[in-house]
DNA sequence: ATTAGCACTCATTCTCCCTGAGTGCTAAAT
DNA sequence: ATTTAGCACTCAGGGAGAATGAGTGCTAAT
């Protein structure tokens, strides 16, 4: 059987009234919208043939149709039209993410925030690990005779710091020094040659000198492995009750509880593959069982100039996708302008890379 | 009417019973449990006193009774057991806080994420705000001819950085001057201080220079601004799904979406009497509206000498207080444990004050 | 003072029936 | 050869009663 034109608008008339509805659609409802002068009963048999395709699917015999994974893939490959955002839609995208140069992942989150409240579905955000992160310097700071300040930026302009305490006494020669040796011997390492060099150093090394280079040096490798761990968020997962699907408690709790879950959420096919900036995975197309019938809308975005960040959006197979793709992807695609390219973003107040984690 | 001692046992057991089953407890339910020898019939004579009393109330004419809003008063003032920790439970409070010695908001977090498991409630915590926090010091470190990096050092041993970029030039000296300037002028001042000095600098300064001085600032006060502002997260929130009481939807929404949205949640009653460091709010004794079917069982912990932390447990009215109460407080003691007194915590890799929000 | 017994109440559950949206098929109309 | 009107049929969802049973309050006996 062949796919016509007419078919593909009834698809796509389904599709839509099933996305508002949240309920089966009828023929008749088909004709009184699709804008084709076509009478119901024309459109009943269309549906039939469809529903023989494999694009629809009919919960019961006297009830109307919903699209299958099939017809939402169809739809969402060829038939989903731009969606426009309204000026206010815009605007409060922009506020949010202009709001003020903040670090990387509050600007993130505040983002992600918005996306979840102007689209009414839970939302992640994951800042792709980068493999190769180093120590690009280190400054350490005279507190008290007994604490300093160690203060470490990596090669990706992050800025950390923390408060070290001490049994013994330091002295500021005694800080010059062990500066040094770490802005010598530390520097451009990974976390694991990192280790190594460590390793190596306890041997060859007074103990007293060598306590105070361990403490700087596990800091830095505590920046490093925070810097290289997939951390997920979800944000809004009290969306999901707002969707009929989800009335159900049953089924509503064991994705909330995914979604959740740390560890669980880290899991989310965050990975976009090569070359792609946006991916729609539909229903089952989820490998997770928890997923199974969830959507996942997700962009990818550039941190300076190697790294990448996903966003997405979860909700049920029946979601808004041209709604949600172009939400979203006005959002990765200002994300890339905030903070693709060149090292650091511009702005008013100077540039922050502490607490990316 | 007098409240007898068996009307006591009698309270209790209800309460207990009905806390274990959340379904309204009948006189034969307490017969069996209550321990005392005593007959259903003499039992309901004495549910009838306590319902009159104001203890008990009924849902319709031929249901059990629940307690009310003065029985759980009761209960939790006067009846309710002490409840022990099992050994799993303290090692798994144990091994959640022992973890790792990491920044201060972390370990709370953990710490909440861990007692909202145990506890199968949404957890809220709160460091109270200082009121007087003020700026100690300040160093600025050269990144590059147009970029430095700021460490800010408040009075409160947290420490702040953030990379500073900037469109002019900037040489090694200018920075000194810069950092002497802001170590004399700028440290020991309240936020609002703070904006008057600047305010008056601005006149008498060059504005070249003005402009790095006002970068480093506003930084200094948007440090001191997240110090002073009442941080409040909530964790856990799809525990509630897990009670019966909100397995109607239309209960747990708008209840979800208080405690969901931050600004909301930062109204939640995190403040204790003078003196006191543990609080329960049952039901209707909390002013919110949100909140007038929920309980709240929150203490306080001590953070460094002069500050004080509220972690919380967020639940229906019929919440198994005893094993809450327990356990919060076994938290709230281990938190003062580790942060109280003496400016920061021991640990083998030395302490951290940054990232205290 | 306590308890057994009994009539009464009422939320909950189940059953059965009805309604109506929607279908598929057939026959007429274009 | 399509398209459409008409009609019989299906079946989920909803509502009305009836049955169930947990629990009560009261009375009379212990």
């Amino acid at each position: 059987m062949e796919l016509t034109n007419r078919k593909k608008r009834i698809l796509r008339a389904v599709v839509e009234i099933y996305i508002a509805t949240a309920e089966p659609v009828g023929s008749k409802a088909v004709a009184q919208q699709a804008g084709l002068d076509i009478s119901s009963a024309t459109i009943r048999n269309e549906m039939a043939d469809l529903t023989e395709m494999g694009y629809l699917e009919q919960p019961h015999t006297s009830a109307g149709r919903v699209p299958s994974t099939m017809g939402y893939r169809l739809y969402v490959n060829e038939l989903m039209g731009e969606h426009r955002l309204t000026m206010q839609e815009t605007q409060r995208i922009n506020d949010a993410l202009n709001l003020k140069m903040e670090e990387l992942d509050r600007v993130i989150d505040r983002a992600g925030k918005v996306l979840s409240q102007i689209s009414d579905y839970p939302v992640f955000t994951a800042a792709a690990p980068k493999k190769r992160v180093t120590v690009k310097r280190y400054d350490l700071l005279m507190v008290e005779e007994n604490a300093f300040i160690a203060v470490v930026m990596t090669d990706n302009s992050v800025v950390k710091n923390k408060l070290l305490r001490m049994p013994d006494q330091v002295s500021d020669p005694q800080l010059q020094m062990l500066s040094t040796v770490l802005n010598s011997s530390f520097v451009g390492l990974t976390l694991e040659e990192m280790e190594d060099a460590l390793d190596q150093m306890e041997t060859r090394s007074a103990p007293g000198a060598f306590r105070l280079i361990s403490l700087v040096v596990q800091f830095a490798m505590e920046v490093l492995n925070e810097q290289a761990s997939q951390n997920v968020h979800t944000l809004g997962i009290t969306h999901l009750l707002e969707h009929p699907e989800y009335k159900n408690l049953d089924k509503a709790k064991p994705l909330m509880n995914y979604l959740a879950e740390e560890n669980e959420a880290s899991k989310l096919p965050v990975t976009l593959e090569n070359g792609q900036n946006m991916n729609i995975l539909i229903g089952p197309e989820n490998v997770n069982e928890a997923l199974k019938d969830t959507s996942v809308v997700m962009a990818s975005y550039d941190i300076g100039d190697n790294m990448r960040g996903v966003i997405g959006v979860v909700g049920p197979t029946r979601m808004d996708y041209a709604k949600v793709t172009a939400r979203l992807s006005y959002f990765a695609d200002s994300l890339t302008r905030m903070f693709g390219k060149g090292e650091l973003p511009p702005g008013d107040a100077g540039e922050d890379g502490s607490e990316k984690d």
